[in-house]
Formats: structure tokens, sequence, C-alpha cells
DNA sequence: TAATAAATAGCACGACCGTTCGTTCTTTTT
DNA sequence: AAAAAGAACGAACGGTCGTGCTATTTATTA
């Protein structure tokens, strides 16, 4: 019941071969969630996505009910790509600080790849939704929650494993950490520098090396910051 | 030769008594201003503006030569308001640490006072603006270079009375400020939760704690951050 | 290969977009 | 008071928007 205006019920899942229709309708989706960072949702009209895909207008349409559950649908396709390039390949990394750094890491490799032009989908298409309530919005709400949970969840895992001192305000740290991500997602699409990519990350060391619990308390007063 | 479109010069500068097409050209760039934040600047539409204003179309429109001439107005003006009502403000405090953080101090007044009910105007278009070339975005960039620009100018300057360290990247310590109060614009508009703008300035505090000289070397263990 | 279903194209619609025009009402100047 | 200028109006334009219809082509299946 997740899923938007999902096509004929396969046989029984997973699609041993994708039919052309859906092939179709998810290279049209990735393509309008391309659009969209840079046009954004609103912004993203029918006509133009169905001369970037090559096909017409109507052609295009018979895939959606409406614009709005087109819209939905490119959220959703959006989070599953998110899902599958940022948040996946880093759960393979331990929990606490390590798993957080791989989130990291990957979160600006995937700003890095360009894999929309307009930088992270869901920083782009935020802010317009804010103010026009309905589902696609509630789930682009509901994907950066789950973000920030799951860098909450690190840093409490990181203080349970004994990485970063007990007494550290989570939120907080977690705002910080997002800061520098939201940063590196913004300064980056406006100059296309890689330097911000390196000062975000930078930036990130720096919040934890507040963190982190000095388990070797006062090495030496150098090495203070990164970078 | 600055101010898009100027309206016939007044009689030799400052405007004695504003005349009536004046007052009703800045109330349409003010109203426009703040719809801009929310449908951004090619998502607002003409009809939608004259009905907020309460006028007609081709009355609003008879202030301007096109579309693009409009968009531009609403951008020098939102650029004359955060002027104004951020950067002057801040610049009666003295240089160095005083002044940024009077400017930050400012910045965040100005968006819990909610001027532009999207936020920051210029984090608002500009990613709109950043794949659609003129003289609209040109503005815009150079809004941001100048604000960053002041950062900047406000860190080498502590460096220089001795209230920075003189070894800290200048261009490290500006991402992590400018970090915080994107994040805080993001979060807040999002969130509106005034949560948002304690741990940005929260932030900016913890990276300030970084670069300050310890001229009090070490105080003690405790209070390393802040909240 | 023939039958059937899916996928796409063509076309037309009402609504709204930015834009222009001619007109009217209001203000200033003479 | 007459004349000129400024400001706002209603109507209408060509264009594009999202959205339905009806064919026609292309895939799947028997």
């Amino acid at each position: 019941m997740s899923a938007a205006s999902l096509p004929k019920p396969d046989s029984h899942g997973g699609g041993s071969r994708p039919t052309k229709g859906q092939s179709s309708r998810a290279a049209i989706l990735f393509a309008a969630a391309k659009l969209a960072t840079t046009k954004g949702l609103s912004g993203l009209s029918i006509g133009d996505l169905a001369a970037e895909v090559g096909m017409s207008k109507s052609g295009l349409y018979a895939h959606f009910k409406s614009k709005e559950d087109l819209e939905l649908a490119i959220v959703e396709t959006a989070a599953v790509i998110f899902n599958t390039e940022v948040i996946e390949p880093a759960m393979d990394a331990h929990k606490g600080l390590v798993r957080l750094r791989a989130l990291i890491d990957s979160f600006l490799s995937y700003l890095e790849r360009r894999l929309f032009p307009g930088g992270c989908f869901f920083a782009a298409v935020a802010l317009e939704l804010d103010t026009r309530p309905g589902p696609a919005r509630d789930r682009v709400v509901q994907v950066l929650d789950r973000w920030l949970a799951l860098l909450t969840e690190c840093v409490v895992d990181a203080q349970a494993l004994g990485e970063i001192d007990e007494e550290v305000d989570v939120t907080q740290a977690v705002f910080e950490i997002e800061a520098m991500l939201l940063a590196a997602n913004f300064l980056f699409v406006m100059t296309s520098d890689p330097a911000q990519l390196k000062q975000s990350r930078a930036g990130v060391e720096n919040v934890l090396l507040r963190l982190v619990t000095n388990a070797a308390p006062k090495k030496k007063a150098a090495a203070r910051s990164v970078s």
C-alpha cells in the first residue's frame, strides 16, 4: 500500500524480466527526478519531461493518473535511489562511529557523482514542498526524518560503544553534522567546486573531534582541528 | 545604473514623499519577494501576485517591462532588505569577533522574525537560479559572495586583533559557520521549531570555541562545548 | 502465427501563463 | 479650470499547461 500507482501486479513479486512499460516508466521517473532537482517538482512540465525521454506527452502521461500521482512516484523513485546509493552501502559498516563516517562519505560521494544535477533530491524539493501539503510532502519529510534518525542512531550507538562522550548533546551533534552536509550540497551545487566537499568532510571531522572521548586525554595542544 | 528599471528620476535623489506609483511598486515588490521564497521566482505568477496585492494583472504589470525585469527588481528589493535587516544593524559592532557574532545574531533573528515565509530569500532562490543564467542569477550570486566575504573579513580581522588563532584555516572556518546558518534556515523553515535556531547558535559557538586563541589556556576539562 | 493486451501517438479541451492594447480614473502641472 | 501625465482597469492575444479521448502501433501470449 506504500508504493503509489504500482503497475499490474507482477506474477508474484520480483519482476523476472521487466516488461516494456515497466522499464519505460522507470526511465521516465529517473529522468523526472533529475529534472526535478533543477526545475522543482511543480516547475517540471509533462511536455519538457516527454521531450527529455523522447516520447509524446500523452504516451508518457498514460503511465500516471495525474500530475500529483507523477510527483509522488518521482519522490518514491528518489527515495529508492537515496536508499540504494547512500544508505545501503554504508550499512555494511559496523555500528557507531564507523557507520556514521560511512554514511557521510556515502552522502558526499553521492553529491560528487552528480547523480542529480541539482544536488540532493530531497534538499532540493523539501523547501518547495513544505508549503504545499499532500502525500508527496509527507513522503519527503519522512525520508528526511529517517535520515536524521539514522544519524542519531549512529551517535547513540557510538556512545554505547564508548567512542563518544556520554555527556554530549546528541541532538546538537546531529544538527552540526547535518549542517555540514547541507552546506556541502548547497555550495557544491552553486559553485561546482569539489573543495566544498572537502571542507564539509573536514567540518564533520572537526565536529567529531569534539565528541570523541579523549581516552588519550591531552596528547598535544596541536592537531586540534582538521585541515 | 545599478538599479533596474528605475522610475522617473526624482527631483534630486532621496524621494521626499513617495508618489503613488512608487509606493505601489514597492508594495508589489515586497509581496513578490515574500511569495518568491515559497513558490520560487519562476513559480510566481503575475496573476497570483496581483491578487495578493489586490490589483489587476495589467495594472500591476504596467510597473515592469517584462517578467524578467520583475524578477530582477524582486532580487534587488530582497538585496536591499537583506542589507538593512541583517548587515547594517551588525555593522555598528566593532570589527572582528564581536561583529561576527552580531552578523550571526542578526541573520538568525531575521529568520526568526519570518520576514520571508520561505526563510532567507537568497537561499531560497539560489538553487533555482543557478541553472538559469541571467542578470537575476548574477545578482543573487553577488549577494551571496558578498555575504561570505563579509564573514571572511570578520574572521581575518579577529585574527589581526588576536581574538582568533593565526593558524586557523579561514576558509574552513567560514564554511563551518555558514553551514550552521544554512542548516538553521533549512530546518527552521521545514519544522518551524525555534529550537533549530538555538542549535544553530550553539553550533556557531562550538566552531568559534575551536578558533579562539586559548589565552586562558586550560581552565577546565568541562565546558568544552555549548549546550 | 493469430489473438489479445499493453504502450504510445494524435488530437482537442479548458484553464492559465506572460503580454499588449485601448480606456478610464486620478493626480499633478500649467 | 484646462491640459498633461500617471496609475489602474477589463478584455483579449498566442502559447503552454495538465488532462482527457480515440486510434494505432508494438509486445506478450496462446
